[in-house]
DNA sequence: GGGTGATCATAC
DNA sequence: GTATGATCACCC
């Protein structure tokens, strides 16, 4: 198999990342000599890592874009016949303690969703993994509007997250971006802030784009 | 049937 | 535990 160097400008990247489109997930697999799982049930992210891979991303724990040099994150995303997104998509772990004087502009939701790189991939669960055929990547920036609107809903959840209120949130808080659970099972903790500021233990949270949001932002393209 | 809350694998 | 990659699966 050739090794794969990551790429060294934008438009190497993007031109990796458009070969792609119409190859299965199992071309790719046998390409990186990867057998590909009867089901994700255990294999979650297989599909994320997967594209990282075969696009040269730099393999990594760590909390920033997957192509720094380049300023851009990669989102693999599920979506139907219809091109329409059948998951929601995960942007980053909410911070919930050591939050003051902490603004938008210099979140972690911000940073990473400055400039991405979406990869559209066929997600019905009826189609086997390996036959499952990547779509026409996309490059996106939020425009003002989108931009507002993540703000607006990143302001408000950090406003109760520092209120010491992270209990009373919900999926349902947000318009396009949400906060839910996000570790390895509901019986992790992590430290968070109480109502009288001092700390507590509660659940990790993470940043979730909805699927109404992503449609629009694949809609534009497709639409 | 869709969305919310829960969960899986892995590296360190 | 925290971070990466996300999808599962139950409840409404």
């Amino acid at each position: 198999m050739k090794p794969i160097i990551p790429p060294q400008n934008l438009s190497e990247l993007l031109e990796r990342a458009n070969m792609m489109a119409g190859i299965s997930l199992a071309q790719i697999a046998t390409h990186r000599g990867i057998n590909v799982p009867n089901n994700l049930k255990r294999n979650k992210g297989w599909i994320g890592q997967l594209i990282e891979m075969e696009l040269g991303a730099t393999a990594g724990s760590k909390p920033e874009q997957d192509f720094l040099h380049l300023g851009v994150e990669l989102k693999t995303i599920p979506i139907d016949n219809h091109g329409k997104p059948l998951e929601t998509t995960y942007v980053c772990v909410a911070p919930l303690t050591n939050i003051e004087g902490l603004t938008w502009q210099n979140s972690l939701v911000c940073h990473k969703l400055q400039r991405v790189l979406w990869v559209p991939v066929e997600g019905e669960r009826h189609i086997p993994v390996g036959a499952r055929r990547i779509g026409t990547p996309i490059l996106w920036e939020p425009d003002p509007q989108e931009q507002a609107l993540l703000q607006q809903d990143w302001e408000e959840i950090m406003e109760l997250i520092a209120l010491g209120k992270v209990e009373k949130l919900t999926a349902r808080h947000g318009e396009v971006l949400q906060l839910r659970p996000k570790a390895a099972n509901s019986k992790a903790m992590t430290h968070s802030i109480a109502e009288d500021g001092s700390l507590k233990m509660t659940n990790p949270r993470g940043f979730y784009l909805k699927t109404s949001f992503t449609a629009m932002i694949l809609n534009k393209v497709f639409g």
